[in-house]
DNA sequence: TTTGTTCATCGGCAATATACGATTAACCAA
DNA sequence: TTGGTTAATCGTATATTGCCGATGAACAAA
């Protein structure tokens, strides 16, 4: 995510919500999203198995959802679970809510 | 968006929440979407005095959010209105909602 | 027609994202 | 200790993104 040489200051919303999106802005992930929240849990080795791609390509999409926080891992040698993070779930939630809820109800001359 | 050489297929929903991501994936265009749906109506390029950034790069933004469908233009020349584009966004509401109100929420066993 | 305004698009550069195979790390079991 | 299993990480190639200045297109006004 390049910025700009100017100093543009964006407020923690705004950076939460493209932090987030950006995690969701690849189809599979939304997938792994999906089967996470359906299961209770999951390891890695049934995702490779439901996602035809390469094991490193999918650690690399679980550790994108890590880092934005949507999922957590827990060891279980030698698998890892993952799961949804239900806290950061919610707050997403609550964020997208928030966000999606603004505006665009009082009409628009440009019709 | 990259896609592996194995045939995966994704539902239009994952597609439409990827798609949509994309477009909310940079914090300017989360301001930008701020902006437009905050101010009473539609909005022109003054957003060039609001945003520190040049022209160029924020008619590559609005071009971002109105392939997602997000906003929508109007000419009138030689300026053009951009509002809010509601249908979508109603759609992209509704779709994030029932997104991100699915499973989470009878808990996990990695706790 | 000429000039000025506004916005989109082009070209180029640097940074990031995505995919893969190969390797490494961690751990259990024999 | 040795071997097997699982997942993360490395290295690399390619595609995409994001930024900018410069140029082009469309149109109103003089």
């Amino acid at each position: 995510m390049q910025r700009t040489l100017s100093s543009m200051e964006y407020t923690v919303d705004e950076e939460s919500i493209a932090l987030i999106s950006r995690a969701l802005a690849h189809p599979v992930r939304v997938r792994i999203l999906k089967l996470l929240a359906g299961e209770t849990c999951c390891f890695t080795g049934e995702l490779t198995g439901l996602i035809p791609m390469a094991q490193s390509t999918i650690s690399q999409h679980l550790k994108a959802l890590l880092d934005a926080g949507l999922i957590q891992g827990q060891i279980d040698p030698p698998k890892v679970k993952y799961c949804i993070n239900a806290d950061h779930w919610l707050l997403a939630q609550e964020l997208f809510m928030g966000f999606f809820g603004q505006g665009a109800a009082d009409g628009c001359d440009c019709d």
